[in-house]
RNA sequence: GGGGAUAUGGUGAAAUUGGUAAACACGCUGGAUUCAAAAUCCAGUGCCGCAAGGCUUCUCGGUUCAAGUCCGAGUAUCCCCA
């Protein structure tokens, strides 16, 4: 036997599948089409183990369908926009274009090493302008529909970078490299109309059955339909332009309850104060110290400034309330003002109390009494009675948000109006690493687009990372242009698009990636939609939803006919390992501690280690293991068995080295079966045989056969766990078959043949090698899924619990499908029936066929 | 604070509709092989108990001939939104 060389071996295999080019997607066929797509990675530069585990995931699947007989896409590209490449040029000084490219060839090579069964011919990377320039064309056209259009909005700025941050880069209300508080500023910026499909978006989500549930619920939550009214509230005197507030409820039923209005600091009417106003501008200073993201603005203390204006309660004469200035109240949410009710609203109890205002109680209770009912630090958000709101009394909440509609509505006080915790998607981003927006500033004409013909907007080579601004705006010339309406001097549009921009359409490109056009319709009706998708849960809400609104968008200005682009959905656990610190509290690589009798030491100096928890793998904490070092050492097909062994796909799994030498010692099983094949037999086994063969031989095919069914509907519903439980259960049942039967080569070749094809879409090159070995000549991967036996797959006889009471005391061998009287007698015919029911009296025997008998007494 | 998920041996996990709990794997123990080790092979391994036997799916209660699975209450951990 030669020596198992996993290297050796996996690449010979690569090598072999490249020159069949067996994973050639066909646009169009005879065979249905299936398209499996995973998520396209960021080139960051090397791959790490969630990598390892969404790719070979997404190719159980593309190999699985193709043996079923599918016509397979299965792409892959490069999310290739993005800050990293910004970071990169600042600290290394390298142009991210080059960095970027130099990533993705370094990853291109580590994902071939993983044997996976990509059309590489269908590779695209989205920092190429053959890409980027059709989405500059989807812009003008959404800009042409409405779908795209500018406004001002507030961003998070870092004083010492000048720049604008990611909520994300905000940590703890400073920036994450400056260290400083940000700051809310207000830009002028692209917005891509979202909120316009948000009813599409969210009734829609009930047909995406094969989507997970939880991520179906993210998804609702997100969007955030709620309905409510619009209520106006007169001034009481006019102040600037002026007259009214409206304000955005959705709890007009307790608007007797009503005691304060409260405005967001962003509101036009605190713009108009604030000037006039010193302190009230300080105020607003400090609100722009929290930042833009919401779980900011909610942790902080609720402040308000008092405008000592008030405004008439639409529905009670002559009572007025007061106006404030309030730092919890979102501009961009409703209308930007809403009214306090304290007794039935947790923030604005809280926002009262601090303030001294009333608290009116207009909701009482079940088991209350509307005169004794008093809310004292907790707000009452519950069901109940509508109290002390004259004619609504003895309503409930329901009734009373009808009827308050109606009223406002008669006297023209308000209508009933949804609103949507979803936002327009903003798209503007001030850097340079992404695709240049097509548009050019006319101090004459206005926003000016860009005519399709000077299509694609290139961004420059030639750009400085200096110390603070995007590089777009400080270039000497790139902006510089004349309008291409009237001839003027203007300027380009030196913003970018946020990068879910490419990942928006992405899966629409792989239909057809090198076509002059976006894509051809035609192919991309055959292709989509994507069959099954597969990716990590933090994309549950933005890529996806972007994705939705994007496909909705497209089909609307004329690129294709589709609502939904992912049909499918799997979303897949973190891969996690132990985290160990040092005694001098630094992070170690788990490669640098051992394991002793004592606990863990370092490896250098064998001080002690704190062992801390199993947590997703991460560069910060150290507990990563490189997938490159573990193919190298073990093989493709050890990381990738490892990966669908043991945890189900979508729940975490923990990276362990002894798990690692187990797969690996079940890949070396496979090398030797295969390094000890029988000679191809003269004739294939075929059903007629069956009866000639021993109880052994027949046993053993029955495993098999069996096997081949399990593994199936096993791939169909993701449980990869148990179909490698079956391939170990078939291995196991291989090494102890006996030689010395009849036939027994024959009967191990045919047994060999369908464990290397059930083997292929799990380790797909061990798989070839022993196929190859058991003499074919074809590939392994373009051999269909074995036909199965069916007269293998029933036993004749089959084991019966019988219970006493519920618990079992005896297991009888049984004819299957036997007669329920005769299977009765045969457990009461039993010793230990006769024991445990001595003394009693059978009160019951429940015979249920093939299972189990329970004699109740 | 709101919404959701999960909870089964020393560990990762199985258990299509309520019907033999713990498949498969890791680890551990013993044995074979070896000068020795690794690798490999064989046997054992839920817990208590010498045994007979009893107990066991986070806790408590319920429905049922029968509950890991269904219902009610609670606890813990994680995720999302805040």
């Amino acid at each position: 036997m030669t020596e198992f060389i996993p290297s050796q071996l996996e690449e010979k295999w690569q090598i072999a599948w490249e020159n069949a080019n067996c994973f050639r997607a066909e646009d169009f066929s005879k065979k249905p089409k299936y398209y499996v797509l995973e998520m396209f990675p960021y080139p960051s530069g090397r791959i790490h183990m969630g990598h390892v585990r969404n790719y070979a995931l997404g190719d159980v699947v593309a190999r699985f369908k193709r043996a079923k007989g599918f016509n397979v896409l299965h792409p892959m590209g490069w999310d290739a926009f993005g800050l990293p490449a910004e970071n990169a040029a600042i600290e290394r000084n390298t142009h991210p274009a080059k960095w970027t490219r130099q990533n993705i060839a370094s990853m291109r090579d580590q994902l071939k090493s993983m044997g996976l069964s990509y059309d590489w011919l269908r590779e695209l990377a989205t920092c190429e302008p053959d890409y980027y320039r059709h989405e500059q064309l989807m812009f003008l056209k959404f800009l042409e529909k409405g779908l795209a259009y500018r406004k001002e909005s507030w961003v998070n700025w870092d004083p010492v970078e000048n720049t604008v941050l990611a909520n994300e880069q905000v940590v703890d209300g400073c920036g994450w490299r400056s260290g400083v508080p940000v700051e809310r500023r207000k830009l002028s910026q692209w917005f891509l109309n979202i909120t316009r499909y948000g009813d599409e978006l969210l009734n829609s989500i009930k047909s995406l059955d094969n989507w997970p549930e939880r991520v179906r619920l993210m998804q609702h939550n997100w969007i955030g339909r709620s309905e409510g009214a619009q209520v106006n509230f007169k001034l009481d005197k006019h102040t600037g332009s002026f007259s009214d507030l409206d304000v955005f409820t959705t709890r007009p039923d307790t608007l007797f309850g009503a005691s304060f209005v409260a405005i967001s600091a962003h509101h036009p009417l605190a713009s108009y104060l604030a000037e006039e106003n010193p302190e009230l501008a300080k105020f607003i200073a400090d609100c722009d110290a929290l930042g833009t993201s919401e779980a900011a603005i909610e942790q902080a203390e609720k402040r308000g400034f008092n405008t000592e204006l008030q405004v008439h309660h639409p529905l009670i004469s002559g009572k007025k309330l007061p106006v404030y200035i309030a730092n919890f109240v979102l501009m961009d949410y409703g209308t930007g003002a809403i009214f306090g009710c304290p007794a039935h609203d947790q923030r604005d109890l809280d926002f009262a109390r601090k303030y001294n205002l009333t608290v009116t109680e207009v909701v009482c209770p079940e088991g209350e009494e509307a005169e004794t009912f008093l809310v004292e630090d907790v707000a009452y958000t519950g069901p109940g009675t509508i109290i002390n709101s004259g004619e609504w009394n003895g309503l409930n909440i329901e009734e009373a948000k009808n009827v308050a509609i109606k009223e406002i509505e008669a006297i023209s006080a308000g209508t009933k109006k949804v609103t949507f915790r979803l936002r327009d998607w903003g798209v503007s981003r001030q850097r340079y690493w992404g695709c240049p927006i097509p548009i050019i500033h006319c101090s004459d004409c206005g926003i000016v687009p860009v005519p399709e013909k000077d299509l694609p907007v290139v961004l420059p080579d030639d750009v400085e990372f200096g110390e603070s601004g995007n590089p777009l705006d400080t270039h000497p010339t790139w902006k510089q242009v004349t309008c291409p309406k009237c001839g003027a001097d203007s300027v380009r549009e030196t913003d970018t698009f946020d990068t879910f921009f490419e990942s928006s359409w992405y899966y629409l490109r792989f239909v057809d990636p090198v076509s002059d056009k976006a894509f051809n319709a035609e192919k991309a009706a055959y292709w989509m939609p994507v069959d099954q998708y597969i990716g990590g849960v933090e994309h549950a809400v933005l890529h996806l939803l972007y994705s939705r609104f994007f496909t909705r968008a497209l089909s609307d200005v004329g690129y294709l006919d589709l609502d939904e682009p992912f049909a499918g959905l799997m979303t897949q656990g973190m891969v996690c390992h132990q985290s160990f610190k040092s005694s001098d509290g630094q992070w170690l690589f788990p490669n640098e501690v051992k394991k002793t009798n004592n606990g863990f030491v370092s490896v250098g100096d064998n001080l002690p280690v704190k062992a801390g928890r199993v947590e997703k793998m991460s560069k910060s904490k150290r507990n990563v293991v490189d997938p490159e070092e573990i193919i190298k050492s073990y093989g493709a097909d050890t990381a990738r068995l490892f990966m669908l062994s043991d945890s189900p796909p979508d729940r975490d799994l923990e990276w362990t080295e002894a798990g690692v030498e187990g797969s690996f010692r079940f890949i070396s099983k496979i090398f030797k079966l295969s390094s000890e094949t029988p000679a191809r037999p003269d004739r294939n086994i075929s059903s007629e045989d069956l009866e000639t063969f021993s109880k052994d031989a027949l046993e053993l095919l029955k495993i098999a056969h069996r096997s081949v069914k399990i593994i199936n509907e096993n791939i169909e519903r993701f449980a990869f766990n148990k179909c490698v439980a079956q391939l170990h259960i078939l291995v196991n049942a291989l090494s102890s078959f006996k030689q010395n039967v009849e036939d027994a080569d024959r009967i191990k070749h045919h047994v060999l043949e369908l464990l290397a094809q059930m083997l292929a879409p799990f380790a797909p090159h061990i798989a070839e090698e022993l196929w190859f070995n058991l003499g074919n000549t074809e590939l392994v991967s373009t051999s269909p899924w074995p036909y199965v036996f069916e007269e293998l797959l029933n036993d004749d006889r089959i084991e019966v619990a019988v219970q006493v009471n519920g618990k079992v005391r005896v297991k009888l061998n049984l004819p299957v499908d036997l007669p329920k009287q005769e299977a009765e007698a045969a457990a009461l015919s039993t010793e230990e029936v006769k024991k445990y029911m001595s003394g009693r009296e059978i009160k019951r025997v429940v015979v249920v066929p093939n299972r189990i008998i329970n004699v109740v007494g």
